[in-house]
DNA sequence: TAATCCCGCCATTGT
DNA sequence: ACAATGGCGGGATTA
């Protein structure tokens, strides 16, 4: 493993030991589930919440999730807002439509398999179990695991095996892209962006010389994917207006390649550029504009995560704390092409020492799953709207009807549908990030099977964890179903249910 | 038509 | 050699 040269990924130390193996498998083959053991989605649920520790529920939640489901093929599918998710064809027949395969939605519903800000280093992901669980192939999920890899957001352990570190490192590992950007002179590539379409190649090039030191030549095809994503990235950071165009992105991304043939490569770069695109999306970290131009609107990219980062206390702030047990701290994963001094970079960033005071929220919000777990029932298709109080828990959900369902201020709405062969539908709208909203309102992709959703806080809980689960369950006759979604918003704030997650994340 | 980007073949890289 | 990764670009979908 050339470290040092191209990916600095594992910090000072490689993947481990190769334990846990497992094969892929073909989603064509997930056939009945392996241990059919009668689940009781309740009963099942009632030993999630029981769970003592939080990791352990997390654990066991995990488990319940990765069920394998009912392949995509299948008929009676999530009924996914908007105007046509499916594809009339022959009647009976509905044929998945593209977006429904699309990465952006696959990658909220692996986002929603993790907390944002996990207690612990310890969550493991397993490909097979993700890939299985999320009814798509291997390949995809790599697609999603090597941008989220960018950001250390996860890392690998080993094959198969990952590690979910959620955002906590988020602030650091973006903090050090910027600095590599800046280092990088990309604020000045960027400048020279718009106009007539022609590029020059003037620009300063960086005194990356052969790309990185001697060490190792260019790793073969490196991991273009991670390393694409962090330059990406890195354009935004870098970028006064944090609006990056596909097209400049693109160039720029060509120009570094050391790969001479990379030229006749613009449309596989923006190819890929679409695909980091949208994991970056659905990660909540950017979204897609235009950008007004003499001829025209070109497509574009915001920045809409954090940027704040960068201050002193920055990083891990209150991660820190949690230290992992090894003390062992990753290094962003660094590529050749970003060399020039190498090692340097923000590197003397945070400096363990927990800075004066955490910011906000505070490092431990201990999770105790306070309030009560109320139970209700729901007619198939239609989903709940409850309120919660970050104090006490939470005002049973009015489970009246729509996608939707309201969240006190500080409850991350982290909702985690599970029951047995179902496809888990989609993460909550409200992303960490959440808006300043009184009540937080989350959307829950319609279910379309039974199902049971499970709800709890997050870091934002002000005042604990809140958590309460709700059951839906198919109804014997969908005729109710459409008076239920005809009727609608009489919540403060809540509108139309028109718009998903997705729609509001990505306005095509 | 242009913008998107799914899909999966098959080259690489790891064990 | 076999399995895990992940370039890559044809061509289908959408906007």
């Amino acid at each position: 493993m050339d470290t040092t040269a191209t990916m600095l990924l594992y910090g000072s130390k490689p993947p481990t030991p190769e334990h846990l193996p497992s094969t892929p498998v073909k989603p064509s083959e997930w056939g009945a589930p392996p241990h059919a053991d009668p689940w009781t989605p309740t009963a099942n649920l009632r030993m999630l919440i029981s769970a003592a520790s939080p990791d352990i529920r997390d654990r066991e939640m995990k488990k319940v999730l990765f069920r394998p489901i009912e392949n995509e093929r299948a008929v009676e599918d999530v009924e996914v807002d908007g105007p046509c998710q499916y594809h009339a064809v022959e009647e009976g027949e509905r044929k998945p439509s593209r977006k429904q395969k699309s990465l952006g939605l696959l990658c909220q519903k692996f986002l929603a398999l993790y907390p944002d800000y996990p207690t612990s280093d310890t969550i493991s992901i397993s490909l097979d179990e993700v890939s299985t669980s999320l009814g798509v192939e291997r390949r995809r999920i790599y697609d999603i695991i090597n941008v989220l890899e960018s950001l250390m957001i996860v890392g690998r352990v080993a094959k198969n095996q990952y590690v979910w570190y959620g955002r906590r490192r988020l602030g650091s590992t973006l903090a050090e892209l910027q600095g590599m950007g800046r280092q990088q002179r990309y604020h000045l590539h960027m400048e020279q962006a718009g106009e007539g379409g022609h590029r020059e190649g003037a620009t300063t090039h960086t005194p990356e010389g052969g790309e990185g030191d001697s060490t190792a030549a260019s790793t073969r095809k490196d991991k273009s994917l991670r390393i694409m994503s962090q330059k990406f990235v890195m354009l935004f950071l870098v970028s006064r207006t944090q609006t990056v165009t596909l097209d400049v992105a693109a160039k720029i991304l060509i120009e570094e390649s050391q790969d001479p043939a990379s030229h006749s490569k613009y449309k596989t770069k923006v190819r890929r550029l679409y695909d980091i695109a949208n994991v970056l999306t659905s990660l909540g970290l950017i979204k897609k504009v235009h950008v007004r131009e003499e001829r025209g609107r070109k497509p574009a990219f915001k920045w809409i995560g954090p940027a704040d980062f960068h201050s002193s206390h920055e990083d891990s702030e209150a991660v820190a704390a949690i230290a992992l047990p090894g003390g062992r701290k990753q290094k962003l994963a660094r590529h050749a092409s970003f060399s020039v001094v190498p090692t340097s970079v923000a590197s003397q960033r945070r400096v363990n020492s927990a800075p004066s005071s955490p910011r906000r929220e505070s490092v431990d919000y201990s999770r105790r799953c306070v309030s009560s777990s109320a139970v209700c029932r729901l007619q198939f298709g239609t989903t709940v709207t409850g309120v919660s109080h970050p104090s006490g828990g939470l005002q049973s959900p009015t489970h009246s009807d729509g996608n939707s369902l309201l969240c006190s201020p500080g409850l991350a709405p982290l909702a985690v549908p599970v029951h047995p062969e179902g496809s888990y539908v989609g993460p909550l709208s409200p992303q960490p990030p959440f808006p300043p909203h009184p009540h937080h309102m989350a959307y829950l992709p319609s279910l379309s099977q039974a199902s049971v959703v499970m709800l709890y806080g997050g870091p934002a809980a002000q005042d604990g964890l809140d958590c309460f689960t709700t059951e839906v369950q198919r109804s014997p006759g969908s005729g109710s179903r459409e008076s239920i979604l005809g009727k609608r918003k009489q919540d403060e704030g809540v509108e139309e249910k028109r718009e998903s997650p997705e729609t509001e994340l990505s306005d095509r």
